[in-house]
RNA sequence: GGACGCUUAGCUCAGUUGGGAGAGCAUCGCCCUUACAAGGCGAGGGUCACUGGUUCAAGUCCAGUAGCGUCCACCA
């Protein structure tokens, strides 16, 4: 083995024989265990948090896997309506076409081009990740059984009166010429003005001033509105009011909706601009006066002057038409919240069209019930206030959209406009008796993308036909997702898995927190702080991260700075810190709080840590290869570090198991590193040395220890396999045959997969647990030894006592309890202090002055002469004895208090009495020795 | 306006049903000891945001204050 880990070189090797041997597959036998993967955009690539909540996903599949479940991880892509057609168009820009030259059909087989070019880019990252889906099973929102799904939904929805076609207000998006969902709409407090401007009245007996932030859609007005007790205005109500510009006269009408205490007090009412405004004009049977275009210009509604302006032009334009006539009187600064459509930034207008709906109400109860009666269960637990919120006071869902990629919605029109709805036109023109000779032509538009992902837990099992799959993995155990998504997904999921199938979608809702950068802001591409989990993988020189992150903005006036900024953090670029150092870095990241600021010093770190398990198998192997390793029969010996370290491993694998119930990832991680590393490598594997290495061990003891220590280490690689399968893999292929694998015959492999899958530990047994190790006697008799050995190193540490120094070391004070110890593990103290000699002092027998540490009762001295500063150890001493001393008076505290002693459980109090008997002791002696020593 | 979250070591964060403040990184000292310098051994470092309450006992429970953040709704 080489000498440090280099992922590079058994990354992609390893995968491509897991993939091709079968492996991800369900196999079968045992409880189902599935997870579906949130569907990528198909043209997307992969971002840090694709890399975050797969790789945690991947852990959970490998973990269930190996534990014996019929384990299966759904995947595919998401056709990404409005992004992927964005995408596409842009680059038609670029060639200085619009998608309006190539016309529809062509258009969309231009992006059915792009996907074919660019769709395999965000799976085959998934595969540098290491993840296990089950490829054989890939699908696509917009394959041929996922459409016939979508369309099946759509019609018996609409059987049943619960999608409608209907009038209303929506928000448009002008640049994309589309109908958007609310949730689609962001509402950021922008800076504005509030213009008041002066209405007359038509009688000319007075006027009254409105308030507006949109003076623009005064083009539309079709009222004013007034409080009904608002006793500034209770005259004019009823009255007319003569439209500056237009001339149309509007009525002032009384309505509750309008705050008396905001701007004037008086409102113009534009029921085709405002939703608000539409409301009222519903309750007040006013006219609607739509006077913009789908580009969002004014349209011929409006007087000449402002026709085709755009409406911030116009807005302009009627602001000094007002000011010329002496309307306007003020301006005022105001801040204002300004819907903004999240894929364009456009300012979406409230815009009224022809849309489809889905009514929720009647789907959102049963979406309810199934999280308040605790069948799904949100992981951490208090999202299901968010979406308790959310789906209580959900509104009809827009549906339709007026892109070009997607999928189209199943309704067709006569010439009369009459809408049939049906899977297909054969089947609409029967249904309705449509003679031949009738055109019918198919709606425009296409279904909103998370119509489709909504389907995803039943249209990836089959659905609609009866398939075995969805009886077996529907529901899935768990999904694993963002808080971003709760609205968009994973309550549509809910209602539409709950209304076709009766079932829950999925148990656990496992929810992450969002990756951000080391600053704790959000990765964009115009802040130029984007991580591409690849490059963590591979590593990027500085030049190819800079014209990375300044390649193909928005805002090309940004490119500098981030240049700048990227130059600083990254001088040298990105190391390749290889896959499992990066997954592992997901998993110990993964707590409970819904901001994880991504610091890279961490990678480095398990990287490290990557590194130091390398490094531990070649110590292993080196111990171990062309010897006895007792897999074969033979005496075999255990000593107290063999049956410490697997009372370790036990404790270890309890502790890991029951984070991962609980999706603690950090935990997990956190535990299997502090053993791998403080334990197995810092202790165990030097407690080997002294076994291994000498003459006087016997070939039992030997084989036992070598035993150990390669059934161990493979275990450890089992453990840690979920979170880094590539290391893993690599380094069990040659501890394995060595160990006892294959010996006891199972395993858990599919039947289906061949004989090669069985040499890949992903398809082993996760370890067993095993309570009989769980050995407490020499779990505390090894912390006996380390607190000695540790005693001696930090005398050495304090002293300046080279450690390669061998010392003698006198006991005194010391219990059969310590001798018992002593003999058991002088070998190993012996080595690990590096002791030359041991002498036990008798009872009242002078001690030389000596540094000394304690354990327990028992004092260690390591006589001065020679080798100690006198005015270090009276130091060190001090700050021992200022520590002891502390802890002492606080107990002491604690036990003089009547009300502690008479109401804290016996258990407490027997705990401090301990502690303050220990403490006094230890404070007797350090005075002791502080005495002998200033004595000098 | 409503809901939720955060504030613990220089940095990033853990801290279960209340019972002796932890980790990683960074810092300081010693060490190329035959697995590993991407390492070993040792050390220093915290008024747990603030105020009050409950309790024998509060980082932990309750109330309030301040700062930061997210989501939802929205007054033209």
């Amino acid at each position: 083995m080489d000498k440090t880990f280099e992922p590079k070189s058994i990354e992609q090797q390893c995968y491509q024989k897991w993939e091709t041997s079968g492996m991800f597959k369900a196999s079968g036998h045992g409880d189902p265990y599935s997870i579906l993967l949130p569907p990528p955009n198909v043209t997307g690539s992969l971002h840090m948090g694709h890399g975050f909540q797969q790789t945690i996903m991947d852990a959970l599949t490998r973990y269930h896997r190996m534990k014996g479940d019929n384990t299966l991880w759904q995947v595919g892509t998401d056709h990404a309506g409005i992004a992927t057609q964005m995408v596409v168009e842009r680059q038609l820009n670029a060639q200085g076409k619009t998608r309006h030259d190539l016309g529809r059909e062509a258009f969309v087989e231009k992006i059915w081009e792009w996907k074919a070019q660019s769709g395999g880019t965000i799976t085959q990252q998934m595969r540098r990740l290491g993840t296990s889906p089950d490829w054989d099973r890939e699908v696509f929102t917009m394959d041929d059984e996922r459409s016939e799904a979508v369309t099946e939904v759509f019609v018996k929805l609409h059987e049943e009166g619960l999608i409608y076609r209907g009038k209303r207000l929506v928000n448009w998006d002008p640049v994309l010429h589309t109908a958007v969902s609310d949730l689609e709409v962001l509402n950021e407090e922008e800076a504005g003005h509030m213009w008041h401007m002066r209405y007359p009245l038509a009688d000319g007996s007075g006027e009254l001033v409105v308030a507006t932030t949109r003076p623009e859609t005064m083009l539309g007005d079709t009222a004013v509105a007034v409080h009904p007790e608002d006793e500034r205005y209770q005259h004019l109500i009823g009255k007319d009011i003569k439209l500056p510009i237009t001339g149309r006269l509007i009525p002032v009408i009384a309505d509750d909706y309008v705050d008396p205490e905001f701007g004037t007090g008086c409102v113009k009412i534009t029921p085709a601009h405002d939703f608000n405004d539409y409301d009222m004009g519903k309750r007040h049977a006013l006219p609607v006066i739509n006077i913009l275009t789908a580009d969002a210009k004014i349209n011929d509604e409006a007087p000449q002057a402002y026709r085709g302006l755009d409406r911030f032009d116009a807005r302009k334009q009627i602001v000094s038409d007002l000011e010329a006539s002496g309307h306007l009187v003020k301006i005022e600064d105001h801040k204002l919240k300004v819907p903004r459509g999240d894929r364009t930034g456009a300012v979406i207008e409230p815009f009224l069209t022809d849309q489809w709906y889905v009514a929720v109400e009647s789907l959102a109860k049963p979406a309810i019930d199934a999280v308040e009666s605790g069948e799904i269960r949100f992981v951490p637990e208090n999202w299901n206030k968010t979406y308790y919120q959310w789906m209580h006071n959900i509104q009809d869902w827009c549906i339709s959209r007026q892109l070009w990629w997607g999928h189209r919605i199943p309704a067709w029109y006569d010439e009369q406009e009459n809408i049939y709805v049906g899977r297909t036109e054969a089947e609409v023109r029967a249904k309705h008796n449509l003679a031949a000779d009738i055109t019918l032509r198919q709606d425009e538009d296409v279904l909103d993308t998370w119509f489709s992902s909504a389907l995803w837990p039943f249209a990836t099992m089959g659905w609609p036909n009866d398939t075995t799959e969805l009886e077996t993995f529907l529901p899935s155990s768990v999904l694993v997702t963002g808080f971003d998504i709760i609205f968009f997904w994973v309550a549509r999921m809910i209602m539409m898995t709950k209304k076709f199938t009766g079932k829950i979608p999925f148990k656990d809702i496992y929810i992450t927190g969002l990756i951000r950068d080391e600053n704790g802001d959000k990765m964009s591409k115009s802040k130029g702080n984007v991580l591409d989990p690849i490059d963590l993988i591979d590593g990027i020189d500085i030049e190819a991260l800079v014209s990375k992150r300044t390649s193909g903005m928005m805002q090309p006036q940004l490119a500098e700075k981030i240049a700048k900024r990227t130059r600083k953090q990254f001088p040298d670029g990105i190391q390749a810190y290889g896959t499992d150092a990066l997954r592992f870095t997901f998993a110990a990241m993964a707590s409970t709080s819904r901001d994880i600021s991504f610091d890279m010093n961490r990678v480095e770190g398990y990287r490290n840590f990557c590194n130091k398990i390398w490094n531990a198998s070649r110590f292993v192997l080196m111990n171990t290869e062309d010897a006895d390793t007792g897999r074969e029969g033979g005496d075999m010996e255990l000593s107290l570090a063999d049956r410490w370290i697997l009372a370790q491993f036990q404790q270890t694998l309890k502790e890991f198991e029951a984070a991962l119930a609980d999706y603690r990832f950090d935990i997990a991680a956190q535990v299997a590193y502090e053993f791998t590393w403080n334990q197995l490598c810092d202790w165990y594997l030097e407690l080997t040395k002294p076994v291994l290495n000498s003459d006087a061990s016997t070939q039992a003891q030997k084989r036992g220890t070598r035993h150990t220590l390669i059934n161990v280490l493979e275990s450890t690689l089992r453990l840690l396999h979920p979170f880094m399968p590539f290391i893993t893999e690599e380094i069990w292929q040659k501890v394995a045959p060595l160990s006892m694998v294959g010996t006891s015959g199972h395993s858990v492999t599919t039947a289906a997969v061949n004989d090669a899958a069985q040499q890949s530990i992903m398809v082993q047994p996760f370890p067993a647990q095993d309570t009989s190790l769980q050995d407490q006697q020499v779990l505390s008799d090894i912390e006996w030894v380390k607190r000695f050995i540790v005693g001696i190193r930090n005398i050495r540490g304090e002293m300046d006592i080279s450690p390669n120094k061998p010392l003698n070391a006198l006991l005194r004070n010391v219990s059969e309890q310590d001798s018992r110890r002593m003999k058991a593990a002088q070998p190993f103290i012996d080595r690990l202090a590096r002791l030359e000699s041991i002498t036990v002092l008798n009872a009242g027998e002078q001690a030389p002055a000596s540094a000394t540490a304690l354990v327990g009762d028992m004092e260690i001295m390591i006589p001065m002469a020679g080798l100690i500063d006198k005015d270090a150890e009276l130091s060190r001493i001090s700050r021992a004895m200022e520590k002891v001393e502390k802890d002492v008076s606080r107990t002491r505290g604690k036990l003089n208090n009547d009300k502690f002693v008479s109401n804290a459980p016996d258990a407490v109090i027997e705990k401090e009495r301990g502690k303050l008997d220990e403490g006094e002791k230890q404070l007797a002696k350090l005075k002791e020795q502080f005495e002998t020593i200033s004595a000098l």
